[in-house]
DNA sequence: CGGAATCCAATGTGATACTG
DNA sequence: CAGTATCACATTGGATTCCG
């Protein structure tokens, strides 16, 4: 399998050993997941999820201005890419626990970094914005 | 400032020393900027913005399905946030250069994490995609 | 070259109502 | 409780045209 994508970790690296062919970042892996988990709603499910396991209405109430909908649809999509488990207890009334998958659960690493980034510097990005005038 | 929100990074991770309110995870600022970075195209031009600067035509190409409406509105919406650089060379033909601010280059290593989340495990996503019939 | 403007189609998103 | 169904609206994407 010689390389078709960017061989290993660290492509974006600040200092990197030799310059790597980047123009082909879009058709490689990183293009596919970015789309995958580039919407609005699901690096937020996923960091909840991240925490402990939710329910149904749980992660209803706590994402805040999401619909049923478009809930039900991104916990389909990311059960569909075997990031989350949709575990079915059967007593009554039903009650349905999300989870991360161990595959979600290794992309909680790098999105722990991410919403650290956020923490920090959320407010420069409300700074900058308020400059721009929108 | 007592914390209106998560008080300090890490807020996700794994072994918490104490249980955080986490179900406030979607008040506090990551909700904010994941839904600001939480579109198709701007972790990809962000990430392909860290390894060097780039000309528009030369993102328009890179990026690859990406519109040059949907270009210039996610320059610009980065650029808003103060994560994004545009610089013009009064030259002739015209030619603009986007770049990371410092900022945006702080974002660029937990982008990277994803990146290499995305290089490392994009086939166990394909696979559990191939099992759910998608 | 680097856009902006416009039109149009496709998809995303939300509110509401309803169901097992 | 955990959804589904339906409709209405917003956003996105593509293609084309035009401009400095």
């Amino acid at each position: 399998m010689s390389g078709t994508h960017i061989g290993v970790p660290s492509v974006l690296a600040h200092e990197l050993p030799r310059p790597v062919p980047l123009d082909e970042l879009a058709h490689c892996p990183v293009g596919d997941v970015f789309r995958r988990l580039g919407d609005r709603w699901s690096l937020l499910l996923l960091s909840l999820l991240g925490t402990r396991p939710h329910r149904y209405n749980e992660l209803h109430r706590s994402v805040e201005g999401i619909s049923q909908r478009m809930l039900t649809r991104t916990l389909r999509s990311l059960e569909n890419d075997g990031l989350v488990r949709r575990q079915v207890y059967p007593t009554v009334p039903p009650s349905v626990e999300y989870s991360l998958t161990p595959l979600g659960g290794t992309l909680l690493e790098p999105l722990s970094a991410l919403a650290d980034w956020a923490v920090l510097h959320a407010g420069e990005m409300d700074a900058a914005r308020a400059q721009h005038t929108d």
